[in-house]
DNA sequence: GACGGCTTGTTAAAATTTGAAGGAGTGCTA
DNA sequence: TAGCACTCCTTCAAATTTTAACAAGCCGTC
């Protein structure tokens, strides 16, 4: 099983995929704990918040999130149920969507981000030096940007 | 939503997060593109491959995984059905059962192996410079070690 | 040796996610 | 401006995951 792979950077391999998957299971868990949101319904607040106009098209949202488009679809109709977000057809463009954030979906972030940050901070941050951030910072920066880049490649032309 | 975590180190939490998911979701479509194994099932024959008797509790792979108990009743029903794993009823804990590794499981694994590892290297460690492998390494294994620990702690106590 | 409290893993039903297919609309080209 | 290839999002069915019970077995005490 370690053809290709040297010990170190295996090691680092399975550290970073088991701490990672704890890391992400742990701050669901506590954001389900207190509001009713998941770790999808957050993040899907932050970046409407964050939008322009607090709206985005559904394509581009999911982009960001890195979800399917089926998956956005059903997710936005359940937080549209819950009063979070609303669905409008976007203006130049009849066959697209945009999701946008309501006032209850602004209070309701506002409520759980100093929650869901702390829970951050105390998982993840605090336990790192400024060192480790920015090497951090820059490998994930480097890697999403080459990620980004390879999807939208191979999404244009067929092969590979 | 800057509350609490100063702009460097939210910079760094983005950036891991969206990277990961994209990561894991490129790895998993690789996966997927040659032998007909998710990431599951793969993780799950890398662990049963390196245990002694090639055998875990479902409780331990479950833990090890980070899969919820019924999670791993479902993963490892499919993987016996496809001839991967075996049951064996646990000797001396009537209760438990163990998964096995079966020869074709193993012989999947390594089919699988080179591939998946290539991608591995191919989305992430040829980016990486030693001393950055040696800081993700450091730092993933001392999160991962954390993560466990607060489990445990709060598996047996009640609260928070 | 038997009750009571735990732990193990499974099951059943509901919730979510995936993947294929479709309805609409856009935009280029002839 | 009709035709056609492509994009956007949704829908539907199937696969997966979660959640809440459960059935069994373990373990200590009495």
């Amino acid at each position: 099983m370690t053809e290709s792979l040297d010990s170190e950077r295996m090691a680092c391999w399975r550290a970073y995929i088991e701490a990672s998957q704890r890391l992400f299971t742990q701050l669901e868990d506590d954001l389900r704990a207190d509001g009713e949101l998941s770790f999808a319904d957050y993040h899907v607040l932050v970046l409407l918040s964050e939008a322009p106009g607090q709206r985005l098209r559904m394509g581009e949202l999911a982009g960001r999130l890195v979800f399917s488009p089926s998956r956005l679809t059903y997710q936005i109709s359940t937080m549209q149920r819950r009063g979070l977000v609303t669905r409008q057809s976007c203006p130049g463009d009849r066959r697209g969507s945009e999701a946008v954030l309501t006032a209850a979906g602004l209070l309701t972030l506002r409520e759980a981000a100093p929650g869901h940050l702390a829970s951050v901070r105390r998982h993840l941050m605090d336990d790192l030096d400024d060192a480790e951030v920015t090497t951090l910072t820059r490998v994930f920066d480097r890697l999403g940007r080459r990620l980004r880049a390879d999807r939208d490649a191979t999404s244009t032309h067929r092969d590979t």
